[in-house]
RNA sequence: UGGGGUGUGGUGUAACGGUAGCACGCCGGCCUUUGGAGCCGUUAGUGAAGGUUCAAAUCCUUCCACCCCAGCCA
C-alpha cells in the first residue's frame, strides 16, 4: 500500500503524447487506445526503428489498449517478402507481441478503390495524364503558388472511366495517376493535387499481378489506420507536413478519424542510420553483411550481443520529444553494461596471452580452484578452474619499465592471480628482437585463494589462463563503425565512407579461454574478467569458437594511460 | 524564397508563472580478490534582445540558428 504523497520524485513525468492521449480519453474523443507500428518491408530494421516499435507497443499496453503490426506495402518495386519476415523476427526479439493482428496496407487495396470512386464521384479526385516531369513543373516550387492541371477538369464520368481502365491494365506505366483535387496554391506542398494512384504494372509481394495501379503512402496510410480502428497514429517528423493531407482524405471519406502525432526519430552517435547509408556499407563491403555486428541493425546488434533490454531501456530513456537530437554511443554502452552486469557470468579468458612459468610450482600438479560465477547474484554460485605451472596471462597486464600509476606485473612486483596465488616476477625472457617472449615467476603457497595469512597487501588482481586447459578461440574486437561523432561531417567532394573507423574491427586468432568455455553455445554472452562483455558468434564451429565482444568493461587505467 | 517544426550544461531529458532537477560523459574521492560493480562529491545550462510581472525556461514582441517539405518513395 503506497501513500500518495510518499513520493512523487518516482513518478514518471509524462510525455506530450501521453497528455494528449489522457485528454482525448478525458474528452471522449477516443474510447480505447489502440496504436499501430508501420514498416514498410523494404530493409532491415534498426536502432531507429527500434523506438517506434517500443513507442507504439509501450503505449498501447501502459493504456490497457491494442498495437497493431501493419506492413505498409504499397510500393511493389521496393517490398519483398524476406524483409516482412525479418522485421517480425526482430519485433519479436525486442520483445513485443501484436498477437493476430498482422496486417497488410494491401489487404485493404480493394476498399481503397471503392473509397477512391467516392471520392472521384464527390469531384474530389481526378485522373490526371500529366508526366511526372510536367507534373512537378505544374506543381511549381515553394514561394509560387501551383498551376491546375490542364485535365484538372474532367468530368465525373469520364473520370471513373479512366481510372476504370487503369486498373484494367489499359495504359503503360506513368501515363495517368488518380490526384486528389485540393490546392494547386497551398503553401503546403503536399496539397497541391497529391497523387494518390500510379500505375506500375509491377508483381507484387502478396497479391502478385492482380493490381497494376498502387495507391501512394499518403492515400493508403490514414485510411488504413482508420479501418483498423487505430486511435492515435504515431510516426516521425517528417510527416508533420502530411498531416492535413491525412486529415482531409479521412474528413472527406466520412470515416473514423485518427489522431495523427509526430514525434522525432532517434539518433546515435559515431553511426548511420539512413537505408541508403547503411545499403552503402553492405554492397561496398565495408561490412560484411546487414548482420555485421557493427551495423546498428537489430539483427547487427543481436550477433554483437545486446540484449533487447538494453535497446528497450536505451528508447525508454531517450525520452519522447520533437526536438531533433542525437544521443551518445556511450548511453547505449551504459544500458548494456547496466544490464549484463547484473546477469551475466564472469569467466576468465586472456586475449593477448603471455606465457607464464611459475617456477617453484610443481610439475604434473593441477589445483582446482573456486571461482565466484557474478558476484552481483549469489545465486549464480561458484565453478572450479584448473590452475597449473604454466599459465597465460594479458600482455597488457605487465610492464618491464612500469610507470608509477601502473600497478600490475612487473620486474620484483608482486600481484594476485585471481582466486588463485600471489605471484612474483623474476625474470623476463625476451627473443632476439627484444619481444617479450616468457615470465618466470614465482608462487607463495601460503596465499591460495588470494589471502596472504602475514595480510600483506598486493595492488593489483590480474587474470590468467592454465596453459594446458586452455581452450583456444578466435575473439572478435569491435569499436565504433565511425571515427567521427557525426559520419556525415566529411570535406567536400568526399563522403561519409571517409569518416570510417579503420579499427572498429580487430580479429584475435589465439586467444586462450578458461575451460568450462569450452560447451560455450552460440547467442551465450559472457563478462570475461577485467575485459568487457563477449558473445559466442554463429560462426563458431565444433573445432573452433568465436567470440564477439559485445563492449567492454569501463576501463579507467585505458584512461589514464591515454591523458 | 513559401509553409511546417525545434531551441534548457558536452549529450539526452525534466519543469506547465514561484529553489533550473535527473541520466550519460567529464573531473576528483571512498571502497574493492575485476583499475569492473557500488558509494560520495565537483564542473557545467534556459539561442539573443526587449517587454509584462513582486516573480519568466515558462506569457508577449522582434531577431537568430538548426531540421523537414518542390517522388507517380515511405
Amino acid at each position: 500500500m503506497t501513500n500518495e504523497n510518499e513520493d512523487q520524485s518516482n513518478i514518471k513525468p509524462k510525455h506530450f503524447i501521453q497528455e494528449a492521449i489522457d485528454e482525448d480519453l478525458k474528452s471522449g474523443r477516443f474510447k480505447r487506445i489502440h496504436t499501430r507500428f508501420p514498416p514498410e518491408p523494404n530493409g532491415y530494421p534498426h536502432i531507429g526503428h527500434a523506438k517506434a516499435i517500443s513507442i507504439n507497443f509501450e503505449i498501447a499496453k501502459e493504456y490497457g489498449g491494442l498495437c497493431n503490426l501493419r506492413f505498409d506495402d504499397t510500393n511493389p518495386l521496393a517490398e519483398e517478402t524476406e524483409y516482412v519476415n525479418a522485421i517480425k523476427e526482430d519485433i519479436r526479439w525486442l520483445g513485443y507481441d501484436w498477437e493476430d493482428r498482422e496486417y497488410y496496407a494491401s489487404d485493404y487495396f480493394e476498399q481503397l478503390y471503392e473509397y477512391a470512386v467516392k471520392l472521384i464521384k464527390d469531384g474530389k479526385a481526378y485522373v490526371d495524364s500529366l508526366s511526372a516531369e510536367e507534373m512537378s513543373e505544374y506543381r511549381g516550387p515553394w514561394n509560387k503558388p501551383g498551376k491546375n492541371s490542364p485535365y484538372r477538369g474532367r468530368s465525373v464520368e469520364e473520370n471513373l472511366d479512366l481510372f476504370e481502365r487503369m486498373r484494367k491494365g489499359e495504359f503503360a506505366d506513368g501515363t495517368h495517376t488518380l490526384r486528389a483535387k485540393i490546392d494547386m496554391a497551398s503553401p503546403n506542398m503536399n496539397l497541391r493535387d497529391p497523387a494518390m494512384y500510379r500505375i506500375l504494372k509491377a508483381h507484387h509481394h502478396r497479391t502478385g499481378d492482380a493490381w497494376c495501379i498502387y495507391p501512394t503512402y499518403d492515400w493508403a496510410h490514414g485510411e488504413g489506420d482508420s479501418i483498423e480502428g487505430i486511435s492515435h497514429s504515431l510516426c516521425s517528423m517528417e510527416f508533420e507536413n502530411h498531416r492535413l493531407l491525412y486529415d482531409w482524405f479521412v474528413e472527406q471519406l466520412g470515416i473514423h478519424h485518427p489522431r495523427q502525432m509526430e514525434f522525432s526519430r532517434l539518433n546515435l552517435t559515431c553511426t548511420v542510420m539512413s537505408k541508403r547509408r547503411l545499403v552503402k556499407l553492405v554492397q561496398d563491403r565495408h561490412v560484411r553483411g546487414w548482420d555485421d555486428p557493427r551495423m546498428p541493425t537489430l539483427r547487427g546488434m543481436r550477433r554483437r550481443g545486446y540484449t533487447p533490454e538494453a535497446i528497450r531501456h536505451l528508447c525508454e530513456i531517450a525520452g519522447v520529444t520533437k526536438t531533433p537530437s542525437t544521443l551518445q554511443m556511450s548511453v547505449l554502452e551504459n544500458c548494456l553494461r547496466e544490464d549484463l552486469n547484473k546477469r551475466v557470468l564472469r569467466k576468465m579468458a586472456v586475449l593477448h596471452p603471455l606465457r607464464v612459468v611459475i617456477e617453484n610450482y610443481p610439475e604434473g600438479k593441477v589445483e582446482e580452484l573456486d571461482a565466484v560465477n557474478n558476484p552481483e547474484d549469489a545465486g549464480a554460485g561458484t565453478r572450479k578452474i584448473p590452475f597449473s605451472r604454466v599459465i597465460y596471462i594479458e600482455q597488457d597486464d605487465f610492464m618491464q619499465h612500469p610507470p608509477k600509476e601502473f600497478f600490475r606485473l612487473a620486474p620484483e612486483r608482486e600481484v594476485r592471480l585471481r582466486y588463485a596465488y600471489f605471484i612474483q616476477c623474476n625474470r623476463v625472457i625476451q627473443d632476439r628482437q627484444g619481444n617479450i617472449t616468457e615470465l618466470r615467476c614465482t608462487y607463495d603457497p601460503e596465499t591460495r585463494g588470494g589471502q596472504a595469512p602475514d595480510g600483506r597487501k598486493v595492488k593489483a588482481t590480474i587474470h590468467w589462463v592454465s596453459a594446458d586447459h586452455a581452450v583456444d578461440a578466435e575473439v572478435r574486437l569491435y569499436d565504433n563503425l565511425f571515427s567521427k561523432e557525426d559520419p556525415d561531417d566529411f570535406p567536400e567532394g568526399k563522403d561519409f565512407i571517409v569518416n570510417l573507423n579503420p579499427k572498429s574491427l580487430e580479429i584475435l586468432k589465439n586467444c586462450k579461454l578458461e575451460l568450462s568455455l569450452a560447451s560455450a553455445t552460440v547467442g551465450e554472452r559472457f563478462q570475461f574478467e577485467r575485459l568487457g562483455y563477449f558473445c559466442v558468434d554463429p560462426d563458431s564451429s565444433a573445432q573452433r569458437l568465436v567470440f564477439n565482444r559485445t563492449v567492454t568493461l569501463r576501463d579507467t587505467w585505458a584512461k589514464t594511460r591515454k591523458g
